[in-house]
DNA sequence: GCGGAATATCTAGACATGTAGATAGGTTGA
DNA sequence: TCAACCTATCTACATGTCTAGATATTCCGC
């Protein structure tokens, strides 16, 4: 039989920084799925930086209203981004300023594993 | 009528680095989309920077090795992990070291999210 | 208050994804 | 070749998610 290799698993030397508790798991699993939407990374890459009204969003992306306040909908409740209203309008603006960084970190994966 | 404020879009100056087109919101979000499960990133918090055969994970989570194979493959399609077998073992890989960036970029997300 | 505009919610349907169990394929050592 | 072990695939089922359309709600100006 063959001697199964037992991994030294040192918690602290894992590609993840430290390891990762189920509920940590399952939150950073929550906010990956939710930037894990191309409809929804579109309307990120509109708001960007600044805040922005639906309508806003609607007309540069092109998608359909209702579907437009979904995707916001799902963005807001994994709080990814805020909601403000100004008047008739809803303003929504990037929640913190670490999600450039996040995104930014992923084109930089996936641009990685492109040229290999 | 209300007037409705047009955003000045300036693709530059967006929370993403630079606008993203349809193409790589697509590929980006399948990436995404791999890391957002629960079970995936605790198999990435196994590997971490080593390479471990399958048995391995399946010991250190405590998932049927079916199940593992399966998130594996995933994760291998996406590019995520490499696969090599060693004899009878098939040792897995993160598949590139932006993995761990990625990864903490986002925890620094989800850690921001939480006191606000 | 009323009309019109901006946004949100609700419903239904199609589709993808995760899980579990059974089983097949591949490799090593005898 | 045989037996034992490691890994992968296949099937069935449950669950979740995206889309689209219709409709409700909220706000402003009159």
């Amino acid at each position: 039989m063959a001697t199964a290799p037992i991994g030294t698993l040192d918690p602290d030397a894992t590609a993840l920084g430290s390891a990762l508790e189920q509920d940590e798991a399952r939150a950073l699993a929550e906010l990956l799925q939710a930037l894990g939407d191309p409809t929804r990374l579109r309307i990120l890459s509109v708001l960007g930086m600044a805040c922005v009204p639906v309508g806003t969003i609607v007309a540069a992306t092109g998608l359909r209203q209702p579907s437009v306040s979904h995707h916001l909908r799902v963005l807001r409740d994994r709080g990814v981004v805020r909601a403000e209203r100004r008047g008739a309008y809803v303003y929504y603006c990037a929640a913190s300023d670490a999600l450039g960084s996040a995104v930014a970190a992923a084109r930089a994966l996936l641009e990685d594993q492109r040229h290999r």
